[in-house]
DNA sequence: TGAAGGAACTATACGGCGTGAAGTTTCCGT
DNA sequence: ACGGAAACTTCACGCCGTATAGTTCCTTCA
């Protein structure tokens, strides 16, 4: 174990992913082709049918690497503004995830679209998983803007049971003071974001406004208004 | 002119546009394929080509009718909660759009994801104008919201030449009094509404909680609210 | 050392896809 | 009645995923 033979099995794997993330990258998530994968590689299609059981599996795989790829983005910009006021801190995240989201547009579609024709998600993976990291990243940002918004989430009347018990998993340690209507403010404000940045990437956005960037920081002066927290300067 | 031959010719541009639609809600957008469209209707592949140019003008049309359908469908429902209270009439238009994605979930994937494989929606069409026309209804939102709101935006810096003069067009006629951070704001609820919703469409928001409706309840209770439009109840 | 076994890969094939070119039928206007 | 156009079919090409069978080569063990 630990031979040539595995070292050889899993470099051609990698191969294979890294080749399919370029192909993504210059001709968007339709371009993964067993057979443009192959061609690139000096290989026949059906080899690759040695490392992934189907097409779809390695569709499967490579959402779960760029969907962790973007976790680690917001989580290490969130953890770089760990000094910053909260507001900054949320607006910090909040951009790292937008940047990312327009440097890697392609991966954003293959995360959040149909990432190529007849696809379905399985059930488990790592893809609900980083899905989960993501969402416990913006119930940090309801966390540290919670001593400033409780009160106005008073009425809300959502219970644990309203959740998913994977994302609780990870939230509810983490931010032990975080009652349930603030999984639900982290929810919201998860939509708010993906919306703004949703539109931008499929282009629904630029029909409407000329600078995309504008809205986007309007949107986060606006959202730190809302949550009570005063702005930096 | 206006003959058999034409009126045939349209009954049969209808017939296709139509099994179009039908595939698209069993199958989703990719079962949209001219082979299958020709076998529902007892003809060859190729004869769809003397009414569609290419597979994507089908497309393009499609996106044209959902789009105008669901502009239709929202537009009917603020036109019906025309006397209720401001907070009760944004809530209902919400509603509507909610509604009318879930109902028409594969549509929705249509106008807004990557409807087929490596579909670019060409630069004109009725699709943007579709597209403002959905806008202009937030906008009607945003409007019937400014007086209550107007306070919050004071510091908001927006022109007219940061919008789309298309959607100016139909905005600014419709609702003189509202300044170009009321469009900013039409355009930002816009987008917090395609989030949550595009979330729950494409599974995202399953895996985080049980009951989407509950969190989209709480988004129009608090959208009215920061608005400071008074609820109702 | 040499044979067994399995991993890696190729060859071939099938059906489905969009699309182009050429041929055939059917109908309309003159 | 006839010329021409519109509607449609047939055939072909290259793309795709994938199943099956066959081949080559490395590793491991007796």
């Amino acid at each position: 174990m630990g031979g040539r033979r595995e070292r050889l099995r899993a470099e051609t794997t990698a191969e294979i992913k890294q080749v399919a993330l370029k192909l993504m990258a210059t001709g968007g998530p339709d371009a993964i082709t067993l057979r443009a994968i192959a061609r690139e590689m000096g290989m026949t299609a059906n080899a690759i049918y040695g490392y992934f059981a189907t097409r779809d599996d390695l569709v499967t795989t490579l959402i779960n690497e760029v969907y962790t790829a973007l976790a680690d983005a917001v989580d290490s910009a969130w953890a770089e503004a760990a000094a910053a006021h909260p507001a900054g801190r949320i607006q910090t995240w909040a951009r790292a995830f937008r940047d990312w989201a327009l440097a890697n547009p392609e991966g954003f579609r293959l995360i959040y679209g149909d990432p190529v024709p007849g696809y379905q998600a399985p059930e488990g993976g790592a893809a609900p998983d980083a899905a989960h990291r993501v969402c416990t990243g913006i119930a940090a940002l309801a966390d540290a803007a919670w001593p400033y918004a409780e009160s106005l989430y008073a009425h809300s009347d959502f219970q644990w049971s309203d959740f998913d018990d994977g994302l609780l998993g990870k939230v509810r340690p983490a931010f032990p003071d975080l009652p349930p209507a603030g999984v639900a403010l982290a929810l919201r404000i998860w939509g708010h974001l993906h919306g703004l940045v949703s539109l931008e990437i499929y282009g629904h956005l630029h029909t409407q406004t000329i600078n995309p960037d504008k809205l986007f920081q309007e949107e986060l002066t606006q959202l730190v208004r809302s949550l009570g927290v005063a702005p930096e300067t």
